[in-house]
DNA sequence: GAAAAAAATGAACGACGTTCAAAAATAATT
DNA sequence: AATTATTTTTGAACGTCGTTCATTTTTTTC
């Protein structure tokens, strides 16, 4: 019987998971070790290779939590009514907080890499493309001639174009904007866009 | 008398940022070592801590060579003349164009984070906001009422929003747009900001 | 309860960035 | 020019990292 064997393995996958976060939240991507990970989990060293294949896949899985949170929390908290354009500026404003509340987690999603040759799992890209539909649907309003793979590209640009402002500004170059004046500059982004994309 | 010893150590120097630039424009930024640049230096492991602070600082040299020759490179090609609308869409066309023929080493300037407390040298920040300054100047022809702190802010942001759109392109992200179609995505995007920020 | 199978452990491994005692090269002094 | 003093270069050695694997411990099976 391996039920119970499973579930003893997702439980150690999943805490091993809070640790990660954990330690990312705090330190940063740059600043995770495998032996703090574990220490704080409560397990051997290699007990990380037993449940995950090593530290890239843990973090592409606290990196799949962090895109579920966000996604969750800006289809929570923008109101389903609206304009077009009004959703798409709430969307940039949710977007924007999210970044600053998570910077680390944030950061992570965005500049972890896998060696070389990989890439990373189907589902974690189908979780990018989640956050794409969301832009997609209050774009369709306000540009009903595109067509949908017109519309998705469209999407992915504006999306793109919201995360190099709040990247540069939560990432602390000098070339973003400073981080108390990160708010408006989105919104006058979006609001740009979105006044000359018709 | 050392004048020649500071010859010989800038000659090392130089000949280790050569190699660096070499190796991050094969391999990337995740795959560089200090023992594979020293090797194709032509110097002993121990030398590269004589020339330069470490590995992080020599980075900051590569990455400062790229943003020269990116400077160069947007000013050389783009034209003088027209309005600022057609030079701001023309600078955008430019940074796309380089950052598909650098890939690596345009990567390395806004992916490489120096240790948690350090910062970049002032030098290094100056030469981001000689960008930005090439941005500014257009904006400037389309908002002449904007005063020079809002006027750079903004430019800011215009440049961070391209720069989104580039890097998640480039980078392979699912979200960035393929890369075949980065440059037509670049001109609607600059296109819908010039038409929407007046 | 003993034998077989599976899972967890942490010492060991190779590779990394960095350091530093020793060697080589250069400058200063007689 | 020979010798000493100083500086520069060297690469072996250090501590730390991600990862592996022989061993131990636990669980399952008969």
């Amino acid at each position: 019987m391996s039920a119970k064997t499973e579930a003893k393995r997702a439980a150690l996958r999943d805490s091993l998971v809070d640790a990660a976060e954990g330690l990312i939240a705090q330190n940063g991507l740059r600043g995770l070790k495998a032996r703090d990970i574990t220490a704080r989990a409560g397990c051997a060293l290699g007990a990380l290779y037993n449940a995950v294949d090593g530290l890239d896949q843990l973090i592409v899985l606290v990196n799949s939590r962090t895109l579920t949170r966000l996604g969750e929390k800006a289809l929570a908290e923008v109101p389903a009514d609206g304009t077009g354009a009004d959703k798409m500026r709430a969307l940039g404003r949710v977007y924007a907080a999210f970044a600053v509340e998570n910077p680390y987690l944030w950061s992570a999603v965005f500049t972890h890499r896998l060696p070389e040759g990989q890439s990373s799992p189907d589902w974690h890209r189908a979780e990018f493309m989640g956050l794409i539909e969301q832009v997609a649907a209050p774009l369709a309003d306000l540009r009903p001639d595109l067509d949908g793979a017109t519309l998705r590209l469209r999407a992915q640009t504006l999306f793109a174009a919201v995360h190099g402002v709040v990247q540069l500004s939560i990432h602390g170059f000098e070339v973003g904007a400073p981080r108390d004046v990160l708010f408006s500059e989105v919104d006058a982004l979006v609001g740009a866009m979105m006044r000359g994309i018709r």
